[in-house]
DNA sequence: ATTACTAATCATCGAGTAG
DNA sequence: TCTACTCGATGATTAGTAA
């Protein structure tokens, strides 16, 4: 398929017309996709020719529906993106050694992440967790793990507090079975928190400051 | 962007060039893909161009790394998929309000039904529904609607009688709270069972033939 | 105003082939 | 063997314009 059909497809589907038909003219749309009126003239005739849209022209403009195949093509575009960013495999992100605000320490210490950590740990987690601050490379692989669903904790309440949904990835530092975490729904940290079965600083002689090395599987 | 530049480099992070450089031909390359070898050596050396890749020649073949900005490019288009199957799943139908037989009423006094929609609305229905009448469009959607699977509420027997499953989408009518119900089965409704916590009629002053706008969300 | 035809222009592709 | 050039063919895009 061309591009330029995908791109108008894609557009047309943003629009609404999955589930309904929609008032169109070929002039909007090309002023949203950036191609000519003509193009997408065209565009339209190719793409009804393939089945992926039905229309109806009226008196200013048309109606334009994607169909079933149409969804299907687009969905079929969708999982190809999807396995890049959501499927899993290693990144290793380093960096060094920080202080949190034991912030870490006090969630370890609710009993509704507690549980769900010590059942993906396979172990009872440590109560704290060890901050690093990722070197530049590392933060971009950082935002990568934001973009991934990871292992999915829910949200709950305790004590009239609301805790957020969390997520941890099996992770690896300096060679020591750890998780990573980190809240489902915030986007762009700026710093790792590690958990493992234990004290990390005292385990791998950490300081702030000690550079290290995190293998972070992405499952 | 070409269409095939962009497939290309979607392909590139596929093979997982986005976190590390991986070695291919353009012959390789152009097997994966399905153009030739010459068309994948010049998109090389679009993507090149844009930024949008790295590249070390070989002795056979080269190493390619899909950069930062490649990374985003990927994402932009990712969202722009994800925009249309995960969250833009609500749809807006409108139409006029249209005086039903009192069905509606009578099921929403059976216990069955009662207490389940209770629980969805999050609140005590009425003990009416308001029925809209959808315009041409709005019909479309509908079936849209019938197809969803929605809330499931199982049927039950009472009094000797027989109350089918029905289901239930969380919805908002002129900015209120509710739900849009219907039977589980039956195919091919032409009007929309609103249900809320008040009496719509009155708190939205509609009368028949008022023109209203509901916006219903699948989940 | 809107669609879509025609013709010209521009990009893209694949074959052949040089480095 | 591999990359990337040239060239002719094919396809895509646009301007102009008719309906």
């Amino acid at each position: 398929m061309g591009g330029t059909d995908l791109a108008l497809l894609r557009e047309l589907a943003t629009m609404g017309c999955i589930h309904k038909r929609a008032h169109v003219t070929t002039a909007s749309l090309a002023k949203v996709v950036g191609l000519s009126q003509q193009s997408i003239s065209l565009s339209l005739i190719r793409l009804q020719g393939r089945g992926l849209i039905e229309r109806s022209m009226a008196a200013r403009g048309q109606f334009v529906k994607v169909t079933k195949g149409g969804v299907a093509a687009l969905k079929k575009e969708y999982s190809a993106y999807k396995r890049i960013f959501e499927e899993g495999d290693t990144i290793t992100i380093s960096g060094i050694v920080a202080t949190g605000f034991g912030e870490g320490a006090y969630y370890l210490s609710r009993k509704g992440y507690r549980d769900a950590l010590k059942l993906f740990l396979g172990a009872k987690p440590y109560s704290g967790t060890l901050n690093v601050k990722p070197d530049a490379e590392g933060i971009e692989s950082l935002d990568c793990l934001s973009g991934h669903v990871g292992q999915g904790i829910p949200g709950f309440v305790e004590g009239g507090r609301t805790f957020g949904p969390i997520k941890a990835f099996k992770a690896e530092i300096e060679g020591v079975e750890s998780l990573v975490v980190m809240p489902s729904r915030t986007h762009h940290r700026d710093v790792l928190e590690v958990v493992a079965a234990v004290n990390l600083r005292d385990t791998l002689d950490l300081k702030d400051g000690s550079r290290v090395s995190i293998k972070v599987t992405m499952a």
